[in-house]
RNA sequence: GCCGAAGUAGCUCAGUCGGUUAGAGCAACGGAAUCAUAAUCCGUGUGUCGGGGGUUCAAAUCCCUCCUUCGGCACCA
């Protein structure tokens, strides 16, 4: 039996994740998982916190803290989140783990035997307060390019310029203030260029079941050809490097991170009692497929990284598959975590906390997969697919069928009558006839209709086929990764039940053919039984609610080592419900979504309290204040700058004096309503060049979140020259 | 301004290795029905496939050009 490995890209512990992230691969990993265990296939769904890297010890520091709070509270978080959301992992670890230090390093000793590592020294910037190096992001100094004492690390913001960290001039550390020194310091290489043909092979060998976008970046790195690469750094929160000699040192994120799916698998085989369990996962084997999820930005690590990573070890899989998804975007614009433009799975789940409402985001999701291109998310689509798809083609008809059992037939599933009692039987002869078809010709069907209208009416014909057929359909779009169109299917066959209701007109038959009501109704429950399973990997929590107001098995595709080998996905085909078994008082599975909720998401989006960032110990005295001189100025002439999209070249005359200064404004002034204007400049700031040209000063003006502005004038006339204070 | 992506029905998108009357869901309009959360089902699209030009027997699909939008960069002292 296959066994399908399945990873989900290890978030990086240091903010919280966003509905961008959960359709980049959470959601669509989890339903690709729930379908494979819905299939009774040996599926493993592993991912973790990625927790290691520089940016969290930023982080701790800007906060006063330890790396360990930094990464316990998103961890935490985070892995909270994704239980909310129904993220069926069979584990969800993190890098933290002892276990993982130990992996990893394994791999690096690895690498080190193999002669796969080459040691060389360079120098870098020491920090002899701190002790410590210096990452490029920790060092500032004088740009050796153009001379602008805003440089940092190995790039000057000024002018752009790249170069390295030690060509620096007056470096300072941003660690203790001081002077760093240059110190040599070693690091191992890691030789990618050894493996660049092997990995061209595998790489056109996956073309033909490789995205467009994923082969395309594959192709362009490989193309560019590979390097050898640092696989080691100088920082204190890492993994370290095992050796005798290497204090201070640990194995860089690029060859350390991804080794976290390895070592997460390897403790979730130590909770199952079974230590060794992991390798049937990860060794290489016919039967073993490795599938792996991820965002955009993560491709080159899954095509070309990873796979070097796994080669170098010999005998594990590769990656099978690696469905990419591109970028959601929140109401048409892209995700911006200081403009705090978008949506934040925790802040979704304190506002939508209903089972019912996570699925309707899942669904909603799940239905703007950004699959082929970047997809927008808006609270309004939210609302239109719970109401009107949702509740009412898939809710509808579950709460219609229920409400009609129980109304007429006691709440049971429809003993039925004589003349129909080989129902059963004749529904998988015809099941079994169908399955013989191949897809997508509907007239292959008319074949069949005779032969079983002995048993069948059209209607109940018509029901059958389409659930025989959209059943097919939908797994054939999950084994090629389409899920989007899986789940439209999927409602398809929720029409197609709908229709039947409104064809068979049970409310008719109850009174003019009691016999026939029953048979109509007999076939509703049970297609309820199979709608619920079939939403199963998309409204998990829903489904299990229909399923046990069937008083019928609730399973969802939740990891359980007792659903392997049964197909429940194939059983949605049979009628399994048994005649005579009661079921539960009919539930409304989803609820409405009201304007006023809508309204009141979209008021929430951008509005970023800048207040919240001004901290204590960024408040200024006066004489701080004092230092910065605003006068006003008068302005006697405007141009654009050419090739500026936004910057207006002013000259101004302040108290007799006059000055050039450029501004940002010409999005949204002239030069000509400029000229004649009174504004307020900060009159006493270092001349600063912006393209090319000096600037003797800053010009006052309000910015709104969406960046537009507006200039600050005067509110009575005043000389130039007059102090704002 | 540079780089990249994209412009297909009112909306969200599919189709784009050239080939029959360009598709889906939602919305809209008309009808049927009333078991059901006014939920369902049926029917209805003269869409310049961003504009223009070219290649071709044939272009949404290839080439050129222009326009617009969205990213990234530059820039916003």
């Amino acid at each position: 039996m296959k066994r399908r490995l399945i990873t989900a890209a290890l978030p990086y512990a240091n903010g919280f994740i966003h509905l961008g992230h959960c359709a980049g691969a959470y959601i669509p990993a989890d339903m690709y998982a729930r379908f494979l265990r819905l299939n009774g296939e040996q599926t493993l769904f592993v991912c973790g916190s990625d927790e290691y890297g520089v940016a969290i010890t930023i982080s701790a520091e800007a906060e006063g803290v330890t790396p360990r709070d930094i990464i316990d509270k998103y961890h935490f978080a985070n892995s909270e989140a994704f239980a909310r959301l129904g993220i069926s992992f069979d584990i969800y670890s993190r890098t933290s783990e002892p276990e993982h230090t130990r992996a990893a390093q394994e791999f690096f000793l690895d690498w080190l035997r193999k002669g796969l590592l080459v040691e060389r020294e360079e120098g870098q910037f020491y920090d002899e307060v701190a002790k410590m190096f210096l990452p490029d992001r920790y060092v500032e100094g004088v740009c050796p390019n153009c001379g602008s004492d805003k440089a940092r690390g190995d790039q000057c913001e000024n002018c752009g310029a790249y170069y390295n960290q030690i060509e620096l001039k007056n470096p300072r550390s941003k660690v203790s203030g001081q002077t760093p020194v240059i110190r040599k310091t070693k690091h191992w290489y890691f030789k990618l260029n050894e493996f660049q043909e092997a990995i061209e092979v595998y790489a056109e060998s996956r073309a033909a079941y490789w995205k467009d976008n994923v082969m395309q970046q594959t192709r362009s790195w490989l193309k560019q050809g590979l390097a050898e690469r640092a696989a080691s750094r100088d920082l204190s929160w890492g993994v370290p490097v095992p050796l005798p000699d290497a204090d201070g040192k640990v194995i860089y994120v690029w060859f350390e991170a991804v080794l976290g799916y390895i070592s997460a698998t390897k403790i979730w085989a130590q909770n199952q009692g079974t230590p060794e369990a992991w390798r049937d996962w990860w060794k290489k084997s016919d039967d073993n497929i490795y599938t792996a999820f991820l965002g955009k930005d993560n491709i080159v690590f899954h095509t070309i990284i990873f796979p070097i990573i796994l080669m170098a070890a010999d005998d594990y899989v590769l990656p099978a598959y690696v469905p990419a998804n591109e970028f959601l975007n929140f109401e048409g614009q892209k995700f911006s975590k200081s403009r705090n433009w978008g949506v934040y799975a925790r802040d979704f789940l304190q506002d939508f906390p209903e089972p019912a409402q996570i699925d309707a985001l899942r669904y909603t999701i799940a239905a703007n997969l950004p699959e082929t291109r970047d997809s927008d998310f808006s609270w309004k689509d939210f609302q239109v697919k719970n109401n009107n798809e949702l509740a009412a083609v898939f809710g509808n008809f579950v709460n219609r069928t229920a409400q009609f059992l129980h109304k007429y037939f006691g709440g049971a599933v429809p003993v039925l009558p004589e003349r129909f009692a080989k129902l059963p039987e004749a529904w998988e002869l015809l099941t079994d006839d169908l399955k013989r078809e191949p897809l997508g010709r509907e007239e292959s069907r008319a074949k069949y209709e005779s032969k079983h209208l002995r048993y069948f009416n059209p209607d109940e014909f018509a029901v059958l086929s389409a659930l025989e057929f959209g059943t097919r359909r939908i797994a054939e779009c999950y084994h090629s990764f389409r899920l989007r169109e899986a789940l439209l299917e999927t409602m398809n066959v929720a029409r197609a039940a709908n229709k039947f209701f409104n064809d068979a007109a049970p409310w008719k038959t109850v009174k003019t053919d009691p016999d026939q009501c029953a048979k109509t109704l007999y076939v509703c429950a049970q297609l309820v039984r199979s709608l619920a399973v079939m939403f199963a990997p998309v409204t998990p929590n829903s489904s299990a609610e229909a399923l046990r107001m069937l008083n019928t098995d609730s399973y969802t595709g939740e990891p359980d080592a007792k659903a392997a080998g049964v197909n429940r996905w194939n059983d949605v085909l049979h009628p399994l419900l048994a005649q005579g078994a009661m079921t539960a008082p009919p539930k409304i599975l989803f609820g409405k979504i009201e304007d006023a909720t809508v309204e009141k998401q979209l008021s929430k989006m951008g509005t970023a309290t800048a207040a919240e960032t001004v901290t204590e110990e960024e408040l200024l005295g006066i004489d701080d204040f004092r230092k910065i001189q605003l006068r006003t100025a008068k302005v006697i002439a405007a141009e654009r700058v050419p090739k500026s999209e936004k910057l207006l070249k002013l000259r101004v005359e302040i108290a007799g004096k006059e000055r050039q200064i450029l501004a940002g404004i010409a999005k949204f002034y002239t030069p000509e309503e400029m000229t004649g204007k009174t504004v307020v400049v900060a009159a006493n700031l270092k001349p600063a060049k912006l393209m090319g040209l000096e600037s003797q000063g800053m010009l006052l003006a309000a910015n709104d979140d969406e960046g537009n502005l507006a200039l600050v004038t005067l509110e009575r006339e005043m000389p130039s020259g007059a102090e704002v204070r």
